[in-house]
DNA sequence: AACGTTATCGGTAACGTTTCCGACGGTTAG
DNA sequence: CTAACCGTCGGAAACGTTACCGATAACGTT
């Protein structure tokens, strides 16, 4: 069932059924809704690709998920599809390794399905250099900035992570805590990380700063490796009261990890995430941390992506506000 | 860049471009490797729409997802798309609601993009038998058994739920249990949770078979609704020393919700989960579940689409072995 | 009455690819 | 020596759609 079988059944041409379908205005408005009703009874819908083999751009929006699907990226990407699905844009996901370049995997995609558009869900800005002027398509990048690179097709979304990991510090500080480990992806190469590293640091100014790398452990993003390296953590600094943890995945992970060293959270040592995500709140101990709204971040950034592309909008860069979520994992430094 | 421009570089036919790029036989081997080359220094990639403009069938996945994002789904999820990259197969991904009609949504999306394929992640064979008739293509459902259906398009791929659910019970048995809740998703409208059910009761027959229903909650699959009906659950049977729960996401629900009742667990109630998350593990306690082989029932769903495909084998439905995962969430019943 | 305007529509070229059909030279069989 | 054949290639139609251009008729304007 073809545009054409349409006209021959409607009896108008193959174009004037076109305008009818494409809400063009040069047409009339019966004959519209008589050719309307004819495709509709003979459920005629538009081949995409022929569609797209003219218009050389479609309907689909294309997601580039950085790392293996997470507990924090999950969500986002629903609520991407669902914001997406109102547009009428279908999603096509692609899960890249972080030794991928992941630039040059999504312009392949671009090559072969003329998104409309990309949304890169993590990554960092540091990896977009290189390959980035291929893609002249507009692109946001979630959940991490990228205002300083100054691409015109690339738009960010993400929260204050440097506010973030400062309020994080400050909140132990004011605690008493001043030994003070932290569990981190690797901050050099994720945007995101570094920003909250820089806040932990400038907060513990003073005291830590001048061996804060020696306070921190670099994990892979799982519970294993934060369980892993927690327990590293905690050989080498066995006089440390506080964890921040850059996810509640790495809190998580820590958490077990104390545990089963017989200690006990937050007496024996506090521990505080990142993310706030729905698990964070079930876990026992409730986890402390920092609630990014995922929804808030998926809604504006179909709606930056959609702006570039229907209305070409500038490139802008969002920041959005975490909340702090009050746990069971953080407490006064006892007093030995 | 279009197969035209590499015809003129060389100096052939478009015709004859086509057949080096495609492996096509009635070409040179010289020739064919000449214009391979030229393409690739001027990084010519075929046009995607074109192509399938012709053939009418793209090298695209579907993946319906039932229901939202979930910790099962999300891993199962990832490995499908690593599969199927593989195979030079892009991802498309919807979430469906529940009470959304998941085939004529599929339906249409197959009606737009023309994907090989459609893997259902989830959904119950009792909503299929409606519009599943207007699918043509291969499909597989996965995580859920399919064989009842007949359908020679579609094939499925999950575990031995009823097994599972039996051998849980019986665990539960042996350890003295008589009075066990059971925590479930819809289990009228979901194959899996239906078959874990009657595993359960199967195993628990003759003294709480007859009331079974009465010592079940159902529950949307979240942490939240788990927390709240296993409160409702404790309150209607008081002497109730352990839960089933259908998913490690229900069970971790549970746990938080005793916690918080004051209750010990394994001492003052056992808790036993399925699915087997790495989250499980993690838990505090770790929660004794059945894992389920994620990985496995990707890349045998991705295998099964493929040899449809591609080979048109006929529809399959295999079973997957489930493995017990002892935790630190059951004990024997305390003797009163 | 001649003309311009407007609303509506049909014809058709293109989009980039695949595939069928035929052509051509060279080889082999009868 | 002719006919059949094979390997290799070019030409052109087709896939379903959109968009441009031109045509037609009805209408108002001078």
């Amino acid at each position: 069932m073809t545009i054409k079988d349409i006209a021959r059944i409607s009896g108008c041409a193959v174009s004037t059924v076109s305008r009818a379908l494409n809400d063009h205005p040069d047409i009339n408005a019966e004959t519209k809704e008589r050719i309307c009703r004819i495709a509709k009874e003979n459920n005629y819908s538009p081949n995409r690709n022929a569609k797209l083999l003219k218009q050389s751009s479609g309907k689909s929006m294309l997601i580039v998920v950085k790392g293996s699907a997470n507990l924090f990226f999950t969500p986002i990407l629903e609520q991407i599809q669902l914001f997406a699905a109102k547009k009428r844009l279908s999603v096509t996901v692609s899960y890249i390794k972080e030794n991928d370049d992941e630039v040059l995997e999504a312009v392949r995609i671009c090559d072969e399905q003329k998104p409309v558009g990309i949304i890169f869900l993590g990554g960092d800005v540091r990896n977009f250099r290189s390959g980035f002027e291929l893609i002249h398509i507009p692109c946001v990048l979630c959940s991490a900035y990228a205002g300083e690179l100054g691409f015109s097709n690339l738009s960010s979304v993400c929260i204050d992570d440097f506010s973030c990991g400062k309020a994080a510090a400050d909140k132990l500080y004011a605690l008493g805590h001043r030994k003070v480990g932290i569990l981190s992806g690797d901050y050099k190469s994720s945007g995101p990380f570094e920003e909250r590293f820089r806040g932990i640091c400038t907060s513990l100014c003073g005291y830590v700063i001048s061996d804060a790398e020696d306070f921190t452990e670099i994990c892979e993003f799982s519970f294993k490796s934060a369980y892993e390296n927690a327990r590293k953590l905690i050989a080498k600094h066995s006089d440390m009261t506080a964890v921040i943890a850059m996810s509640d995945i790495l809190a998580i992970g820590a958490a077990r990890a104390f545990g089963d060293m017989g200690m006990k959270i937050p007496d024996d040592i506090s521990v505080i995430g990142f993310d706030g995500l729905e698990l964070a709140a079930f876990y026992t101990p409730r986890i402390t941390t920092f609630h990014q709204p995922a929804d808030k971040l998926a809604e504006i950034a179909v709606k930056m992506l959609i702006d570039m592309t229907e209305h070409n909008a500038d490139a802008a860069h969002i920041l959005l506000d975490a909340d702090f979520v009050g746990g069971e994992t953080i407490k006064e430094r006892r007093v030995l």
